[in-house]
RNA sequence: GGGCGAUUAGCUCAGCGGGAGAGCGGCCGCCUUACAAGCGGUAGGUCGGCGGUUCGAAUCCGUCAUCGCCCA
């Protein structure tokens, strides 16, 4: 650095320099290189939407996980963050549907290949608008690796993965109850499906028997009775037990259904009988499976009653209006025994908030318990670490028991499903030797007539092959598989553990044979003021873009930083970008007060006046922890401790304490000041990146912070006991005096000669210069004349000519109160040692530490109370 | 039904075995030549209740209460 006084402009702007940076990041992105030989440092994002728009939850991922980043880069890792996107295979697919709708057309008169198309069209005109909102937020990722799950080598990872599971007979064709959203029109996993209460009705039915008398069954789905097959009672049923074996009439019809016997009936529910209709509940599926019965469906699609074996007045009707009409039937029909208020339980689509139609069909399942095993035998060989711990329990639990996962989806948009069928119903998929040729090209299944599944994959079944697809998977000799996998930290919110997280891992252990990552970080959820979660359909949310407009990224950043703590939600309060925003131009004006003094020599020698020795030391420790923190995913406390040093410690009090010596053009005094900058510049950089980069150019370096190495425990001194306890009683002589000029409504500009007597005397004429800049006092060396008024300070006592000029019973009353503390602390402590049990448990350390605050205690009372009397006898 | 989390100053939250803290807000005083998005001073809390462990509990254990989340 030149010896040039560099200067700032006057005020912090947030906007002007950021916009700088963002331009320049954009252009000039962190690249990662593989052959640098550092050690690697990885990152994955988790992909964002390629709809989506930049809400709290990513700028907050994305925060922390560019905060641990750009620590790692300067701590010497070659750090890569891998951004890019996922397709969003229902969200993308809606949006496109939904423009189609708005020309009038629609994705079927279009045809597969120009919707496609017209997907494609879209997401090089809309999507991807979150990676220049993640650029606006100062995010160091890799642009120029971004990738996009539907790129060609991210789908060949996908093909590959299907292929190869498909041999070892994980995944499979099979017919099942799979979840369906009729507004989407296509499946869903069990995971996509929320569970909820809605207000309904059950009703109990009599079905007639044949041979007489009638059997009575509850049911919350009654315009589903078309579909029956049998009515089941437990086995163990006394009320029933005579009822076995006959049949019944479906009322409202000609047909009968077998009365039967089955376990899984809850005896406790209803009438303790139950419909069984096999294609349209899972259980009942089941039941039908074990008793062979047949499983006819009478709601399609679209979830409107179309069979044979409706009744035509219900044929065509949707499901809830049905539910309504059927049971009005009954009623009239005199089968109906009653209707009573019930809270249904049901499954909504976490997409549409449609209730999911469970239908039978015929899938794709991927048999996932085999490798969820696998990833439970990591996690016990301590391959993963899950931080905070107690979701670590939350995670096996559910590893360890996985019903298959429906992969297929009735989507155009995604990967399709790369099987065929020939006539004869045989199912071709491509050979594990080569699994990219379509069997169609293979001549081993020429002649046949072959077509390919319509249906595509769940986005997860892409989103989970990330953390390695990024890498050029299945590529193994790509250089970036080579140097940056496995990643080393999964930083998400703990929502989407089970779903992303849990699958991520199953599919590392299974492709790469090992952990894709060895940390996950899971954080909480950004809710609203109230402590709401935050959603569209609310309204509730804070758009993070106009937090940026209004105070910047890195205001924002500090909010969601500072307020971090383990897993826990966050309540947004707007207060904490408030306090990122002052911590800012604090930071900006302490470094343009350094910059009136920073023409110095490049190295003065080791620091000797005590605030240098000081503030060296507090650094040191600040340093220190700030990094054990980072290096312990504890991103929120590190905040919070570089926030209190700069801030409490270097602002409030070095920087007041070194004016004199820097008037003075003291060299090393200036040579501390510029390297203790230095160090909160690269201390702050993870936390602040924008306004540290302005400010660390403007200091005139050459290169980036971001590129400069942290502070080392050397670079910033050591540990100075002497030079700490010091300045700690320089710092209660301080505040005394400023209490009582306070007290005296001495205005700031006034200086007031001072007595500094007892041990600390010595030291005060020392610091004269020191106190002055502190506390406007003149130190002498003998009392002052004029009125004293005296007040012990640890090591001392300080006299100032103030009698006079304060509230004598104030100061009294405020005395007196500071003697009980004392005397309670104290007593307290003298408590302690004389237990016996104290002495012989306590630490070492702990009872050292009790017995000098009992002896400071009893100094600091006898002299308060001496200083007591002394007024009380002169007023 | 099972599990997890929260309950600390008026508000939002740190602290998680050895002296109750921060930011904002309140009150008093200051444009003191880095900073009024600031500075100095100051008030404000049986750390949800009860019981236990410990020499010592806001912190560990149990229990109850209230609020919230996840799973079935």
């Amino acid at each position: 650095m030149d010896a040039r006084q560099p200067e700032l402009p006057k005020q912090y702007d947030p906007q002007t320099l950021e916009a700088k940076w963002v331009e320049r990041w954009a252009r000039e992105p962190f690249q990662a290189d593989p052959s640098s030989g550092k050690p690697p440092f990885t990152i994955v994002i988790p992909p964002p939407n390629v709809t989506g728009n930049l809400h709290l939850g990513h700028a907050f991922d994305n925060t922390l996980i560019d905060t641990l980043t750009r620590a790692k880069r300067m701590q010497g890792y070659e750090a890569l963050f891998q951004p890019g996107m996922d397709h969003a295979g229902i969200s993308t697919q809606v949006m496109v549907e939904r423009q189609l709708a708005s020309e009038g057309t629609d994705r079927h008169t279009l045809g597969r290949e120009a919707f496609l198309d017209r997907v494609w069209q879209w997401k090089d005109e809309y999507g991807g608008i979150i990676e220049r909102q993640l650029q606006r937020l100062g995010v160091s990722a890799d642009w120029s690796r971004s990738r996009f799950t539907m790129d060609e080598g991210l789908s060949r990872a996908v093909r590959k993965q299907f292929v190869d599971l498909y041999h070892q007979g994980l995944i499979y064709r099979g017919e099942r109850i799979v979840n369906w959203d009729p507004v989407s029109q296509t499946t869903l996993s069990d995971l996509e499906v929320d569970r909820e209460s809605r207000p309904g009705e059950l009703v109990t039915i009599a079905y007639p028997l044949v041979d007489g008398g009638t059997i009575e069954i509850a049911t919350v789905r009654p315009e589903t009775i078309f579909a029956d097959q049998a009515i089941a009672v437990h086995p163990e049923d006394e009320r029933a037990a005579d009822l076995v074996g006959r049949h019944a009439r479906i009322p409202l019809t000609d047909r009968t259904v077998p009365v039967i016997a089955d376990e899984a009936v809850e005896r406790d529910f209803g009438t303790g009988a139950l419909k069984i209709t096999p294609a349209h509940d899972p259980t009942d599926f089941e039941i039908g499976q074990r008793h062979n019965l047949d499983h006819p469906s009478v709601i399609d699609l679209s979830a409107k009653l179309t069979s044979d074996l409706v009744p035509p007045e219900f044929q065509g009707m949707d499901r809830f209006d049905a539910r309504k009409a059927v049971t009005d039937a009954l009623e009239r029909d005199g089968s109906l025994v009653k209707r009573e208020e019930y809270t249904v339980p049901l499954g909504v689509s976490q997409r549409t908030k449609e209730p999911v139609e469970p239908i039978l069909s015929l899938q794709w399942f991927y048999d996932v318990q085999p490798i969820a095993d696998r990833v439970t035998q990591g996690l016990n060989d301590g391959d993963i670490e899950v931080v905070p711990g107690r979701y670590d329990k939350i995670h096996r639990d559910w590893l360890s028991d996985l019903r298959p996962w429906n992969i297929s989806r009735q989507l155009w948009w995604g990967h399709r499903i790369p099987a065929w069928y020939a006539e004869d119903g045989e199912v071709i998929v491509p050979s594990p030797e080569d699994p990219f040729t379509d069997p169609t090209d293979d001549p081993q299944h020429a002649g046949k007539q072959l077509t390919q599944d319509p249906d595509v994959f769940d986005t997860w079944f892409s989103s989970n092959l990330w953390p390695f697809s990024t890498m050029g998977w299945p590529d193994e000799d790509d250089p970036f598989y080579k140097a940056f996998y496995p990643t080393d930290v999964l930083v998400t919110g703990y929502d989407i553990l089970f779903f992303w997280v849990a699958r991520m891992e199953m599919a590392g252990y299974q492709f790469t044979g090992q952990a894709p990552f060895k940390q996950v970080m899971l954080h909480g959820l950004i809710l609203d003021e109230h402590g709401q979660k935050m959603s569209k359909s609310k309204g509730n949310g804070v758009d993070p873009l106009d937090v940026i407009a209004d105070s910047g990224a890195d205001a924002l950043r500090f909010a969601m930083t500072h307020a971090s703590t383990g897993g826990q939600d966050i309540r947004w309060d707007a207060r904490r970008v408030d306090m990122g925003r002052a911590f800012g131009t604090k930071l900006w004006n302490a470094t343009r007060f350094a910059f009136m003094n920073l023409n110095g020599p490049e190295d003065a020698g080791p620091p000797e006046r005590l605030a240098d020795r000081w503030i060296r030391s507090r650094l040191h420790a600040a340093v220190g922890d700030v990094t054990a923190k980072i290096d312990a995913l504890d991103l929120g406390g590190a905040n919070r401790a570089a926030y209190d040093f700069v801030w409490n410690e270097f602002c409030d009090w070095y920087l007041e304490a070194a004016k004199p010596a820097l008037n003075e053009g003291d060299a090393r005094t200036r040579y501390v000041l510029r390297t203790t900058l230095e160090a909160i510049i690269k201390l702050l950089h993870p936390f602040l990146p924008f306004v540290t980069s302005e400010l660390w150019e403007a200091m005139g370096h050459d290169g980036q912070v971001a590129q400069a190495a942290w502070p080392a425990g050397d670079e910033s001194g050591a540990h100075d006991a002497d030079a700490e306890s010091a300045f700690e009683r320089l710092q209660t002589a301080v505040t005394v005096i400023r209490a009582q000029r306070a007290a005296a409504d001495l205005p700031p500009q006034q200086a007031v000669p001072v007595f500094v007597s007892g041990p600390i005397g010595s030291m005060a004429a020392e610091q004269a210069a020191v106190l002055h800049a502190l506390a406007r006092v003149n130190v002498l060396t003998e009392v002052p004349d004029g009125a004293a008024l005296t007040q012990a300070v640890p090591g001392g006592e300080v006299v100032l000519p103030l009698a006079g000029q304060i509230d004598v019973g104030a100061w009294v009353a405020k005395q007196s109160k500071r003697i009980e503390d004392l005397k309670s602390d104290r007593d307290r402590n003298a408590k302690k040692l004389e237990n016996p049990k104290f002495a012989a448990n306590a630490p070492v350390d702990v009872v050292e530490e009790a017995k000098r605050r009992v002896a400071e205690a009893d100094e600091l009372i006898a002299g308060l109370e001496r200083n007591l009397k002394q007024v009380q006898e002169g007023a």
